[in-house]
DNA sequence: CGAATGATCGGCT
DNA sequence: GCCGATCATTCGA
């Protein structure tokens, strides 16, 4: 199959501000992303998609968070770094999962992202991921969308801020509205005690792009 | 140094 | 639904 040119877009020039980061309740922070659109622009070429499912995490409080405690470690050191930067942490032995951290310096917070609509390079995608035909599959679920976008470990810690950062998150211009956003407690909270019940996840209502069918 | 753990996914039944 | 893949990170000895 031959490659279509890429849409003419107006993507690829204004990254959300590091103040969009810096506020203090990721909550807040990480209901904002949905409707925002990730990019990336890495080996293998520009690939973006809508944001449409998202996850919070706040240290010291939430047990299930990686710097539960204000625990500081080499891995968790990031989350502590002032917001717009990027956290990606390997899940499983295979899963590359992508956060953004949020707050400002010294608070460690971060949103994870759970999955994103295809947008731009959807060849590109479908290629990293091994796949023939678009279906939510190719970008729904935090490993799949790590995939499709080409983020890996190896990029923890890169900014997301200015023209130039390979991997950045930029506004639409048009913001969901607040019936059209669903929230739920998170996935695979096995041992996070009281956290497990908190409902810090949160998707666009109706979005075939949501893992767990978007219950709620 | 060894062992347990996990914010998952895809294939199989 | 269940299960196996597969490995960085963390902690305890």
């Amino acid at each position: 199959m031959e490659m279509e040119p890429e849409a003419v877009s107006t993507l690829g020039h204004t990254p959300l501000p590091q103040e969009f980061y810096l506020r203090a309740d990721v909550l807040q922070v990480a209901r904002e992303l949905l409707g925002k659109v990730l990019i990336t622009d890495l080996e293998g070429g520009r690939t973006a998609g809508l944001i449409t499912e998202v996850e919070a995490y706040r240290a010291p409080d939430d047990r299930a968070c990686h710097a539960y405690g204000n625990r500081r470690t080499r891995r968790t050191e990031v989350m502590f770094q002032a917001g717009g930067r990027a956290y990606i942490y390997l899940c499983y032995g295979i899963h590359h999962l992508f956060n953004v951290v949020t707050g400002p310096e010294g608070m460690a917070h971060a949103v994870l992202i759970r999955a994103v609509e295809p947008m731009e390079g959807l060849g590109i995608m479908l290629e990293r991921r091994g796949m023939r035909d678009l279906s939510p599959a190719l970008t729904t679920g935090p490993g799949a969308l790590a995939q499709a976008l080409g983020l890996h470990t190896s990029q923890t810690g890169y900014s997301l801020l200015g023209p130039g950062a390979q991997i950045r998150v930029e506004d639409t211009g048009r913001r969901p509205a607040g019936a059209d956003i669903a929230a739920g407690a998170r996935i695979g909270m096995t041992s996070a005690g009281e956290c497990a019940a908190w409902e810090w996840r949160f998707w666009l209502r109706g979005s075939p792009y949501v893992k767990s069918g978007g219950r709620r």
